[in-house]
This record gives C-alpha cells, sequence and structure tokens, in this order.
DNA sequence: CTTGGTTGTCTAGCAGTGCTAGAATCGAGC
DNA sequence: GCTCGATTCTAGCACTGCTAGACAACCAAG
C-alpha cells in the first residue's frame, strides 16, 4: 500500500471518528452541548482539523443525521420484514420508527429538527434519505387505500409518527396513552 | 391615577413592544436575528433592560408562544363555529392550524420547535396553551368514533397536523399534495 | 428651589460560541 | 541529515447571552 493510500484510510477513520464523537457526546449531553472546542478536545486534535473534514458544525450534524436515516431505514426493514401480515407490518413500523426516535433523540433532533444542511424531496437529497423513505413506502403502498397515491399516503403516515414523535417527546402528549395512540394510528389510517 | 399607576402601565407596555418587537424580528429574519442586542436597539433601549422584564432570551420566547396559543386557539374556534357540518368543522380547523403554522411559522416554532420553558399536559402548563388543546378538542370530540377517548384522538389528529406542519415547512414534503394530505387526513381519522 | 434617596438605565465587561489566518511542526523522498 | 510540502496548532476575530457596577433621572420632603 502506498503512502497515500494509508493517509486517505487514516484521514477516513478521524472523520468517522469525528461524527461518532459528535453523535455520542449529543446523546449524552444534547447537541448544545457539541460545541467545535469539546469535539476537538474529545477526538484529541484542534478545532481547525474539523474545519479540515466538514465546513462547518452544520456539516457534521448532516453527517450524523445521514448515519441515522441508514439505521432507521434498516430498523423498519428489519422490523417489517418478519412480520406476517400487512396489519402486523404497518404496526411494526409505526413502533420501531417511534422507538427509534425515543431511543436517539439527538440523531433523530439531526435529521429532522436541526439544520444540517440537508435537502428534501427532491434530487439533491442524499441517497440515506431517500432510502429511508423508501423504506416507509415500501410497507405503506399495500395499505394505502384503492385510488390512493402510495407516495401521498406515506407522506401523511410519516408526518403522523413524526407529529407523535417529537410532541411525546418534548412532553407534551401524556404518556399513558401512547400505546394507544399508535393503536389508534394504524386502525385509522391503514386501509387493511 | 397615582404615579405608582403610570409607570405600571408604561412598564406593562414596554413588555408588550419587546414581545411585539420579537416576534416581527423573527418573522422577517428567523430566531437566529432574534439576538438581544438586535433586540435592545429596536425597542431603543440597552439590554439590561430586557432582562428587568425577562429572565432571559427563553422567557421573551415563552411570551410569543403564549401570544401565538392565544391566536391558534381563537382562529380555529372562529372557523370551525360558521362551518355546518362535522365534517366541514373537522376540515376547516385542520386547514386553520395548518395555515397558521405556514403564515407564522416564527410563532410557530417558538410554539413547539424551540425551548421557550414551557410546560406541557400538566398543572403547570400555561392557561393558553391548555386552552389551545381545548379548542381541537371542543370539535374533535363530536368526531372521535365510539369508545375512543377524546382526548386520545385529540392528540393523534393534532400530531399529525404537527407533523404536516413541521415537514411542508422544512420542504421535506411535495406541496402539490398539500390538499390531498388534508383530505386524506380528515376522511381516515375522523369517524363522520 | 434645593436636596436626598430611590428607582431606573446604561456602559463595559465576562465567558462562551463558530470559525480562520498565519505560525509551527511533522514527515516523506532525496 | 536535509529540504520542502503537507498537516496541525496557536491565537485571535466577531459574535452570542448575560450581568456588575457606574451613572442618571425622578419624586418627595424641607
Amino acid at each position: 500500500m502506498s503512502v497515500q493510500e494509508r493517509k486517505q484510510r487514516e484521514r477516513a477513520q478521524r472523520e468517522r471518528l469525528i461524527v461518532a464523537t459528535a453523535r455520542e457526546l449529543a446523546e449524552q449531553q444534547g447537541w448544545d452541548a457539541v460545541t467545535t472546542r469539546q469535539l476537538a478536545e474529545r477526538i484529541e486534535y484542534s478545532q481547525p482539523v474539523l474545519y479540515s473534514h466538514f465546513r462547518g458544525k452544520r456539516e457534521i450534524i448532516g453527517a450524523v443525521a445521514i448515519e441515522g436515516a441508514t439505521e432507521l431505514a434498516a430498523a423498519i426493514r428489519a422490523a417489517t420484514a418478519t412480520a406476517p401480515s400487512p396489519r402486523a407490518r404497518v404496526t411494526a413500523l409505526a413502533r420501531t420508527y417511534l422507538a427509534y426516535a425515543e431511543h436517539n433523540p439527538a440523531v433523530y433532533d439531526a435529521l429532522f429538527q436541526l439544520d444540517g444542511g440537508l435537502t428534501f424531496a427532491n434530487d439533491e437529497t442524499p441517497a440515506p434519505l431517500k432510502d429511508a423513505f423508501a423504506a416507509l413506502l415500501e410497507t405503506l403502498t399495500e395499505v394505502a387505500g384503492d385510488g390512493i397515491e402510495p407516495g401521498l399516503f406515506t407522506e401523511l403516515f410519516w408526518s403522523s409518527l413524526h407529529g407523535l414523535a417529537t410532541l411525546s417527546r418534548a412532553g407534551r402528549l401524556l404518556p399513558e396513552y401512547a400505546d394507544r395512540r399508535v393503536e389508534l394510528l394504524v386502525d385509522r389510517l391503514a386501509v387493511l
């Protein structure tokens, strides 16, 4: 292996370290605690090194978001794959989505609450984000109902999940209703 | 009127000026532009004056949020009052909610995206916030369906609206589906 | 009208933020 | 061992929210 190759490899590894450290720090202490100084200290480099990998903090958040989108898509596909019926698949999808948002709040924030400099619903949308939407579409298409475009239905179902995820995490919904909210969502929205 | 009364009145008026100016600035240039220095300059006082009215920036955001909750509740009640049928009322509610979020993005952010130091779904929740939820409840109760607690149904319907509002404003949903999303939401969720 | 004291306001500054220019250091190839 | 380009760090900028202490305005009493 050439010297150049080794350097490139080490550089890529350091970039992964930055993203992983940012994510860890955000999950532990919230995104406010992810300052460039704190992050630099944790990876044991100085601040300008961060800027040699990313244009700024936004891009770091964006990188965490893309990582999250990949995980979320995989989790949804895994959960729906083993479910035997359309109803079971939709329920699994909803529960998995909400569980991911609940257990990875910082990543979910990076995806949807913070500005990671990412675009959506157009050609420049990063592939992992489009794929996460595709994962939803795969399961939801079969319960969209007659004459309803799957994309339209998926947008609505996704919006409902997103609303539930954000409002419940902000403490704006009663925790004791959590399960029944999901049940009602599936019962009403999906055509079974 | 005593001197004390006059001072109290002037003080209250200045407080309203602060909130109104913060809101205006946020709608014009986003909340990031609402710095204590910028805000102080616009009201033609120095920064410490802001802190004699509010504990900090969070409380100013919270004040804008409460103003927004009051407006939103009124808008929903006005829109549903004239609608002749349950279906028309629910549709009016949904459209009004989403229109408010779209036309007052900074206020909506103050309510739900930013931390205004407000609590929800408990006893210490400010009255205007509880009342806004009550306004939703009034119209949605009649379409909750048999055996479904109105509060549970309202939480779900509200979550869906909130998800639609935030995702569509972030450019994550296709604009051309906007009307059909609302139509589908009402059709599926409400029991008519 | 002057004084005294309270109330209100402002100036100036702190510690922290994201980000960057230029100095210092490292290391690969001769 | 030396050179010189690539890499990394130090030190600093302009900005943020927030506040201590100096200053000014004002009202009541003499």
